[in-house]
DNA sequence: TAGTTAGTTACTGTATGCAATACTGCGCGC
DNA sequence: GCGCGCAGTATTGCATACAGTAACTAACTA
């Protein structure tokens, strides 16, 4: 039997289709299509949808399936400071003795970041990566949880977004300033940095949408 | 059709037998006696078990089927500030237009757990009524999913909290505070005196855990 | 011509079936 | 006596089948 349940590859796989817009927004889910395309049955997509539907990727609209929810400034401007929160929190439950080699760990992938900038790289999958350690150390498993189901439905407005390459340096610039305040132990001064860092994301992102 | 899909009963019904421990901590879950004892195949209850693995309150281990975790001591010590900081945030993130009138009515439901507390009667579902109430008005709906979907983990825990009238009293006690604070405007104190709230239930549940 | 409605198709929600793996109990070897 | 292996069963994970409703088409009425 799958060692790995179909419905985990399908939750990432319809996860990319959203954020990419193969799955468009407002468009219903036909689940005989989409599972004749992913090539399994309509059981584990059907299992995958209903946990994406829980995450709030998709709705679940009773009688008609899935639909993906359409795009809404107002819930943008609403995701934004609750992962900022989210991720604030994270860090400020991380004691100091498990932060310790973190701030020289992030700093490397700011290097990474400022060099993808000169050279052209793909700077929100470091981006990413930058945040995703900064929450590594973080032992609520819980609060990580909830961290890692609501990105992606940020991601979906975010996708524009590190185009603007004016604000990746900025990002960077705060994103070492965060390292730095960890190395001095002041995890408030960090936490506020983290939270202005989003906010501004946010404040970037209201430029492009329509 | 049914206008409601099953899975969502379902979800209801399984967190119900997790909570009252009719389905025992470390218990696998065994899909087909489950299945034959609500009524329903095996597809909407697999459905409905995926939900709740999505929200902590079961485990899936593949090949084996789901499982109900074990008790952690650890665990209720993370749920508790987890849940403590989501109702602060969600307090802090409702406007003063939207809180007006929200102190009186929340005193009411204080009143009745006094009357409670006196008289005998499920202390319990008015706690949660004071807490839902508190955050009925908070604009952020995705914060809001994320509460609902902790706090039955939380619950698991609390199962015998609220037996211990001693602290039943003085939980009413901080709602009133918060409540007064809300009067005045003082976000900042109202989330402070929820957060120690939380807090306290949790010192409080420390001394019923074996 | 626009609105309405019957007939038809398509799709979802649920049930059942099937194949492969995990568990159980017992016999056997050491 | 204890561990190991093996046969048989139980159970999961996925696929398929079925039933009922929503959506579409198109003729019909005014």
């Amino acid at each position: 039997m799958a060692r790995t349940p179909l419905r985990s590859d399908l939750i990432e796989q319809i996860t990319t289709r959203v954020l990419d817009r193969r799955l468009a927004a407002g468009a219903r889910v036909n689940e005989v299509h989409l599972a004749r395309e992913l090539g399994v049955s309509r059981t584990p997509l059907r299992e995958a949808l209903i946990g994406l539907a829980d995450r709030g990727l998709l709705v679940s609209a009773p009688g008609r399936g899935f639909l993906v929810p359409p795009f809404d400034p107002d819930e943008a401007r609403r995701l934004y400071p609750l992962v900022a929160e989210l991720e604030a929190l994270a860090l400020r439950w991380t004691s100091p003795v498990e932060l310790a080699g973190l701030p020289d760990a992030l700093d490397v992938v700011s290097d990474e970041m400022a060099a993808a900038l000169a050279h052209g790289g793909d700077l929100s999958a470091l981006d990413d990566r930058w945040h995703a350690l900064l929450l590594s150390r973080c032992p609520n498993p819980h609060l990580l949880r909830l961290i890692e189901q609501t990105k992606p439905l940020l991601k979906r407005y975010e996708s524009a977004y590190f185009a603007r390459d004016g604000h990746a340096g900025e990002s960077i610039g705060e994103h070492r300033r965060i390292a730095a305040a960890l190395r001095d132990g002041d995890l408030a001064a960090a936490s506020a940095v983290l939270v202005a860092n989003w906010v501004k994301a946010l404040a970037y992102l209201g430029k492009d949408e329509k």
